[in-house]
DNA sequence: GCCGTTTTCGGCCCGACTGTTTTCAGTCG
């Protein structure tokens, strides 16, 4: 049932969710979902830690949590799991995602009425059931009826991509208001996660009241979900929602830093101030016993930046791609933290597409445009022959191609040099799609998965670690084929897959097209600490899609890349000869 | 349920908004 750590994790994740709905105390629910991400960033192999009994050890951990891992990685069950998911409806869970029901009003929903899925819900709203219970009333029943319909239309998330556009839309307009003094983009977007739930914005302002005024009124609302003196929520004509918060210029460093986030990060912020005798909130950073000197003076404040707050408990600054409770602190005490790559230091891509194949510019207008971005080289890498649904190329199209590159970087017609490669599909054998006498005239090999997603773990494994092994591979292409928010990622192995690419000198792409950003931010930190080595590559169908680079970069920043640990940073004299080596 | 150099009980990050009730609980971030 439980076989590694995250396995564990999820299954106490679970238990808090079946607690809250149990209407149990808050800090005990708190205390599983920490339980669950002490063990998700243990650094050690799990069993070896429960063999040396030493589970206690992790903070977070104490001896109730400690006794049910050990029974189920054990035996493989947990009764009292298992007792506890049996003692409620399968669907309640799915209430908890309803926007304004909590653990507590689910529980008297089910308990009062029988409710135990959003159908019953349903009914009971239009039946005018729930108004009549206690501590409930005619605008709860409406709300949730109102929050069931949107549930229903849709799960709305949008790609980071796409609501950062919206995003800097409306900040354009607000910074534009004489009310406002400072206005920022916070939350996850500041943060730059790869798909987003809703919009936050920050303001400084001494009039609140106009500017909350202003935001609840625009053409782009299509409803005001919460309107008070100096927080906001409105749903958008695009269907997401909308924060906006509204402090004094005193709070406006502090208030950043609470609404980047994430929670994880604020309440280790918290702590931290705590143990050094200061409360931490959105607006202050005070001392807890009034006789204790303040961190900073009152006339300060004003001033009080990101960076000056982060240093006032002892930290250098936390870049916001960082702050996600990832041991980005610990790191920050120790002036560990990593220099983060920046769009500049992207010397080129490798993974382009043409007219050769299913890109919708010709060779020449991709070469010239990415000259346009100011890089040293690109690297043009059409699809292969088996992939007849983006007009893959056979060998003598191929190898008509690299003969035009190597016409292209004779002619002196371009500063930009250009490397002739593809997209090589990996078969389902794990065998590449041309032979290697074919793929030996190329100057790097992009190696894909573009069908047979559905094998199991092991066989995808195996698959695309055969793949690492050929020595015309260079880049491992989107390794886990994911399309946010439509594909799940195929299912595999992904520390294995790791270790080969190391093991075999071969680099891995970080695909910075919106759609994908694949392999995930949350490997990458401790992949590059093994070793891994990463290619920043746009899968550009277009001159315009070069801009995804971009995407790409929040990424590598989100997986503490520095410029070291990406080849693409590299000039064209050291990527030449790595190539030819 | 976890934690502890104010340690085995009594805290646990903290504040805004809503709705129901009339002083506060629930939810959210």
């Amino acid at each position: 049932m439980a076989d590694n750590k995250h396995d564990v994790a999820k299954l106490l994740d679970e238990i808090g969710v079946l607690l809250e709905l149990k209407g149990e105390n808050a800090f005990k629910i708190r205390a599983y979902h920490n339980a669950a991400r002490a063990l998700e960033n243990l650094e050690e192999d799990i069993d070896i830690v429960i063999k040396e009994e030493r589970l206690k050890e992790v903070p977070g951990i104490g001896d109730s949590i400690a006794e049910k891992i050990t029974i189920l990685i054990s035996t493989g069950h947990l009764p009292y799991y298992e007792e506890l998911k049996h003692s409620m409806p399968e669907g309640l869970f799915e209430l908890l995602k309803i926007p304004g029901l909590g653990g507590k009003k689910i529980k008297a929903l089910y308990e009062e009425l029988g409710i135990k899925s959003v159908d019953d819900l349903f009914n009971a709203c239009r039946k005018g059931e729930i108004e009549k219970l206690p501590h409930f009333g005619k605008k709860t029943q409406d709300n949730i009826l109102n929050s069931l319909k949107r549930y229903q239309d849709s799960g709305r998330r949008l790609l980071w991509w796409e609501a950062s556009r919206i995003a800097h839309e409306i900040l354009q307009e607000l910074v534009q208001l004489k009310e406002v003094i400072h206005a920022e983009i916070a939350g996850s977007l500041r943060r730059k996660l790869e798909t987003i739930g809703d919009l936050d914005f920050l303001v400084a302002s001494s009039k609140p009241d106009l500017v909350m005024e202003w935001f609840t009124k625009q053409p782009w609302v299509e409803k005001v979900l919460a309107h008070g003196k100096t927080k906001s929520s409105v749903r958008l004509k695009q269907g997401i929602q909308a924060d906006l918060r509204v402090v004094s210029s005193k709070q406006y460093g502090f208030a950043l830093v609470y609404f980047t986030g994430s929670k994880e990060h604020n309440i280790q912020l918290r702590h931290r101030a705590n143990e050094r005798g200061f409360s931490l909130s959105e607006y202050d950073l005070e001392a807890i016993d009034p006789t204790q000197s303040a961190l900073f003076s009152k006339s300060s404040k004003s001033q009080i930046n990101e960076e000056n707050l982060y240093n006032a408990l002892g930290l250098s600054y936390i870049p916001p791609e960082l702050r996600e409770g990832m041991g980005e602190i610990e790191a920050a005490e120790k002036g560990k933290l990593p220099h983060l790559v920046e769009e500049k230091d992207i010397r080129g891509v490798f993974h382009c597409h043409s007219t050769d194949s299913d890109g919708h510019n010709t060779l020449e207008e991709m070469v010239a445009a990415a000259q346009g971005w100011g890089w040293e080289y690109i690297g043009i890498a059409d699809h292969s022959k088996s992939s007849y649904q983006a007009n893959g190329m056979q060998e003598n199209r191929l190898l008509e191609q690299i003969e035009r590159i190597h016409k292209i970087n004779r002619s002196g017609k371009y500063q930009i040099h250009v490397f002739a490669g593809l997209e090589c599909d990996i078969l389902t054998n794990g065998e590449l799609d041309f032979s290697n006498d074919v793929l030996k005239e190329l100057d790097y090999v992009v190696v894909s998965v573009h069908r047979a997603f559905k094998q199991d773990e092991q066989t995808m494994t195996a698959r695309i670690i055969k793949a690492i092994e050929n020595p015309y591979t260079t880049i491992v292409g989107h390794l886990t084929g994911r399309l946010l928010l439509r594909r799940e990622p195929y299912a595999l192995n992904l520390p294995k897959v790791i270790d080969a690419c190391i093991a075999n000198h071969k680099l891995m792409e970080l695909n910075a097209q919106p759609l994908r950003l694949d392999m995930d931010w949350r490997y990458w930190h401790k992949a590059i600490d093994k070793g891994l080595m990463c290619c920043i590559n746009p899968d550009a169908h277009s001159i315009n899609d070069l801009q995804y680079v971009r995407a790409g970069i929040n990424v590598a920043r989100k997986g503490w890349l520095a410029k070291e640990n990406i080849f693409n940073t590299l000039p064209l004299k050291k990527v030449q000869a790595y190539l030819l080596s």
